[in-house]
RNA sequence: GUCGCUAUAGCUCAGCAGGAUAGAGCGACCGCCUCCUAAGCGGUAGGUCGGAGGUUCGAAUCCUCUUAGCGACGCCA
């Protein structure tokens, strides 16, 4: 369905056009004036110096055409050259009426294959809030460009290709080397049983790591096992193989628990047999140098302000890294899914990193010139204090905690809500845990740093994830309660509005597929968030200024009925969109 | 050092393909529950849009310079 502003432009650059004037003239855009109109063109003054007229009397005239036509309810010229547009009743019901019979809520169909890359844990390692933003904002992104209509494949991209998985396998042979998988000699099947646990692992994987730090024979140890898990040895992949399975299994209860879910559980392991040949292709193709001892490839443009550095494609020692697998990655995502278009959200501080990859994987051909590569770089969340935010220990805060600190807080808060059941309040808790940490994220631009402040994201009032859940349960509740008194909900039809903050709420909705169209071509969830904003308080007025339930005419209140349905569907349709739910009451 | 990002009300943030009086929320103050959830609604106070130039009929928005904070700058990821 197309959006309501296209509707109007195209009538108002018909009217510009009529009147002689050209029609790039007749953008519109919503009014930044709600007071004096709904929608506004500025185009007569863009256009008036050009033609040597008065841009008011350009105005006027085009003003005068559109006003012939029974869509506007209103249309006028005003100083200096401004157009002010009000639609009129019955064209904005006709509108939503279509918006409600259309199953998409009036969001349009695309056609195109978004591939995102998004999440991004490292295996053996918990999930910490430094994976928050990551999974929060590709979540959204997902889900929104799946409602228009696109088609997106989500992968994990896990960190299990590095240095890491070394460390652990050389701390493992350290603590027990008499397992066979550090028996040279051992020719059987490896075991299906994991030689650890998963906490085991959560301690080793530090404890190597820091070991490393300071022991260089250790490290010697790690690098060479790492080395040889790349070269493909049978019994260190087996190792890989139970930390994998353990850490997966473990992530997924957290990202479940999240309301993420990917596509593909794919990592830098499965980019290893593709590097070979990539290496030597590069190297063959001629795009290949030598420097200091490592392969690179030039990524520099003349346009560069600032000179980029050639992106690394194997170490001096002839190691694979970072750029390796992601350049290898980039091959089977290309072959096998073939998408038009792929985005990485990751950690802003990355953006150069990314430059060169992209760079260099169209250069030597990985990526047809005709893919989009996009880095979408988020910002750092900080903590109350402005800083990187830490436990009060002033270590990074494990993700399953956060969220049950959180969780814990909206218990004590809706406790004493005595209308709650007892059994009820944990759900209920957490889903309004999930909505204002997600809220709190994504109502942010992506790439600013923002402050993770529980106490506001949970305050339940102003732009918070509570207070658009509590304007959909109050909805719910009267729809629920009009069914319940023999209402059917299907059968009411909406009626034009009468007032002006019935009017406003039904322009709010009217505008919805604009707000998801924008939060998709921008890739930008908070366009959402503050939309919804937006909607829920135009609601909660019109619910505060109408007796719905108890409206006289019978007509009357089935038409709002409907607004209210719509509402609600508008509503429950967003914060799906940005990854959470809302409950029954709270 | 070079490049990039950020700078808007006391606090947290919108607005930025230039447009009419710069918007919210929190906090402060004042109102509103015999009525569908007051976790709500209405209102008041609070801003030289970091600073200086420039382009333009018009700049928070574009350009230049400048200040402050953060970040990136080849063998980590």
């Amino acid at each position: 369905m197309i959006e309501l502003i296209q509707e109007i432009q195209a009538k108002v650059e018909e009217g510009f056009v009529k009147a002689g004037y050209p029609k790039e003239a007749g953008r519109v855009t919503i009014s930044n004036r709600p007071d004096l109109c709904e929608y506004q063109c500025n185009g007569a003054m863009a256009i008036a110096k050009k033609l040597k007229k008065n841009p008011l009397e350009i105005a006027g005239t085009v003003a005068d055409i559109l006003s012939s036509e029974s869509f506007f309810e209103k249309v006028s010229a005003v100083q200096p050259g401004f157009i002010n547009i009000n639609i009129s009743p019955k064209a904005l019901l006709d509108y939503l009426d279509r918006m409600l019979n259309d199953d998409s809520l009036s969001l349009p169909d695309n056609e195109g294959h978004y591939f995102l890359d998004y999440g991004g844990p490292n295996v053996a390692k918990p999930l910490h809030v430094g994976h928050l933003r990551s999974a929060i904002i590709g979540e959204s992104l997902k889900s929104i460009l799946k409602a228009l209509g696109y088609k997106v494949t989500g992968d994990i991209h896990l960190g299990d290709w590095g240095q890491q998985m070394g460390l652990i396998i050389a701390e493992l042979r350290e603590r027990q080397p008499d397992l066979c998988y550090f028996d040279e000699d051992y020719i059987g099947e490896y075991p299906n049983e994991s030689p650890f646990t998963l906490s085991q692992l959560e301690e080793i994987y530090p404890f190597a790591s820091a070991k490393a730090k300071e022991n260089e024979e250790f490290k010697a140890l790690a690098m060479e096992a790492t080395n040889k898990l790349q070269k493909g040895d049978k019994a260190y992949n087996a190792i890989l193989k139970h930390i994998l399975n353990l850490s997966i299994a473990d992530l997924k209860k957290n990202y479940e628990r999240l309301r993420v879910s990917f596509d593909l559980w794919k990592g830098e392991s499965d980019a290893a047999p593709y590097i070979n040949d990539m290496v030597e292709d590069i190297k063959s193709k001629g795009f290949a140098v030598e420097s200091e001892g490592a392969l690179v490839v030039p990524v520099a443009l003349e346009s560069d302000k600032k000179e980029v550095p050639p992106c690394m494609i194997l170490k001096s020692d002839g190691a694979a890294l970072y750029n390796t697998t992601d350049l290898a990655t980039l091959v089977w995502r290309i072959n096998d899914y073939n998408p038009d278009k792929l985005v990485y959200i990751v950690d802003k501080r990355q953006d150069l990193y990314f430059t060169q990859v992209f760079r260099c994987s169209k250069k030597v051909g990985i990526v047809p010139e005709d893919r989009e590569l996009t880095f979408l770089g988020f910002g750092t969340m900080n903590g109350t204090d402005g800083k990187p935010f830490k436990t009060r220990e002033g270590g990074v805060m494990r993700l399953s905690v956060l969220l049950d600190e959180v969780k814990e807080a909206c218990l004590a808060k809706i406790s004493g809500n005595d209308s709650i059941p007892e059994e009820s309040r944990e759900d209920i808790a957490e889903k309004i845990a999930i909505a204002a940490i997600k809220y709190g994220d994504l109502s942010n631009a992506p790439s600013k740093d923002y402050i993770f402040d529980i106490s506001k994201f949970i305050s339940f009032e102003g732009n918070t994830g509570p207070y658009i859940l509590y304007t959909i349960v109050r909805a719910n509740s009267i729809l629920k309660k009009y069914v319940s008194q023999g209402g059917d909900v299907s059968e009411c039809r909406l009626l034009a509005p009468k007032d002006q903050i019935t009017r406003n709420l039904m322009i709010i909705l009217s505008r919805f597929n604009t707000a998801v169209i924008s939060a998709g071509s921008e890739l930008a969830p908070n366009k959402i968030c503050g939309y919804i904003y937006e909607l829920s308080n135009a609601f909660n007025s019109f619910y505060h200024e109408t007796r719905i339930l108890s409206c006289e005419d019978e007509e009357e209140k089935q038409g709002y009925i409907k607004l209210l349905d719509l509402t609600y569907e508008v509503l429950v349709k967003s914060i799906d969109m940005l990854g959470f739910s809302a409950p029954e009451r709270m």
